[in-house]
DNA sequence: CATTTCAGTCTACAACCGTTGACTGAAATA
DNA sequence: TATTTCAGTCAACGGTTGTAGACTGAAATG
């Protein structure tokens, strides 16, 4: 009942062993941060050489570059009802999906400029595509500020562990969260209750 | 016409020069992280030696702690509406003034762990005072996502530049969030438009 | 004036970092 | 089988870091 184990050819060792280096690197990328992790720990959590991991991929700045990432989204719709429940989709997505390479880059983003204009330009480009279906001369402002509730809510829940965004069920928390989202996407801004009046 | 120039007492001597450490640090804490400040870059700004901010302050991490700071915020009142006024007037607050100590601990926030914990136990705080004027189970769900809103904006505006984010009013992005905040703190949650039918 | 205190300077250490290059041995190739 | 290729190992490099400690000279103190 053995199958015959033949030894693994020259290329399965590499694919393998590349394999554990991206896996090891993007768990303590996401983990650490760009600068708490070493390449001598990625090399010991993967079972291999710190000289490996240079000859594979170069530099620690590339092999950041290949698991780090920050996904871009899709067309957002032609109304803001359709925009906000698109915004709301693309936030639901990446809370769902447990991706190591996002959590890096977000860890990494507060302290290497490269990573934050990355994550800069990524919700610049979601404005974009979203400030057409939306009227008004402060619809990338809206856009915007949808962005940055994104990111606190992933940050918070995923990164800080805030009480509350942590435990609480995506769809749950999308839930809560749906009448802010459309009410930045149609709603009118709202002066304060006991404003005084102020210039036309 | 010349006020008579005594050279400085020493206790003059020493309290300017921690200040000019204190600025310093806070300065290259909020605008590049823990990790990446050194205590020989902060001296050379400072126009010290790297030895006497040990002497002052016994560690990098001690004068870390000394100016990165997260404020802690005030009673809330006790009707949602309240509750939301004064989560806007804190987050006002800390757009407006440039609190470099606040920059320097968010920008170490997802690299230090004494930082995020700081931070969380902070909204946490928050939390704590602004669930008892809010009913519903999920109260702090709703509390904490405006932490993490609070914390998206500031991020995107100070940290990251959004576009739109960065470059608005205070006053007027407070007026743009507003409604969004409301419907955070008295609002219903609301299911998906085209949501199929759920369990009672 | 003699002594003490202490702000400020200088040098060095031990640890850690990313990175390099020489080496080994087995798999691939001819 | 003889030769080449290449995954994997090892030791060392130059640089940077936080930190410690000896030293200097002027201000404070008696």
């Amino acid at each position: 009942m053995a199958t015959e184990q033949r030894p693994p050819s020259r290329i399965e060792r590499r694919e393998r062993t590349q394999h554990r280096i991206l896996a090891a690197a993007r768990r303590q990328f996401a983990e650490s941060g760009y600068d708490r992790t070493t390449i001598r720990s990625i090399a010991t959590e993967a079972e291999t050489d710190p000289g490996l991991i240079m000859r594979y991929f170069g530099s620690k700045e590339a092999l950041f570059n290949e698991v780090a990432t920050i996904a871009s989204d899709e067309p957002l719709g032609e109304t803001p009802e359709q925009v906000a429940e698109s915004l709301l989709d693309s936030l639901a997505g990446k809370l769902a999906t447990d991706s190591a390479g996002t959590l890096a880059m977000l860890r990494s983003m507060l302290t290497r400029p490269e990573a934050a204009e990355e994550v800069r330009a990524a919700i610049s480009e979601q404005q974009r595509l979203a400030a057409d279906a939306l009227d008004g001369t402060d619809a990338g402002l809206r856009i915007g500020l949808i962005g940055a509730i994104s990111l606190g809510t992933i940050i918070g829940r995923e990164l800080l562990g805030l009480d509350g965004v942590a435990e609480a069920e995506p769809a749950e928390l999308i839930n809560v969260l749906r009448p802010a989202v459309h009410a930045l996407t149609y709603g009118e801004p709202m002066p304060p209750p006991t404003a005084q009046p102020q210039d036309p």
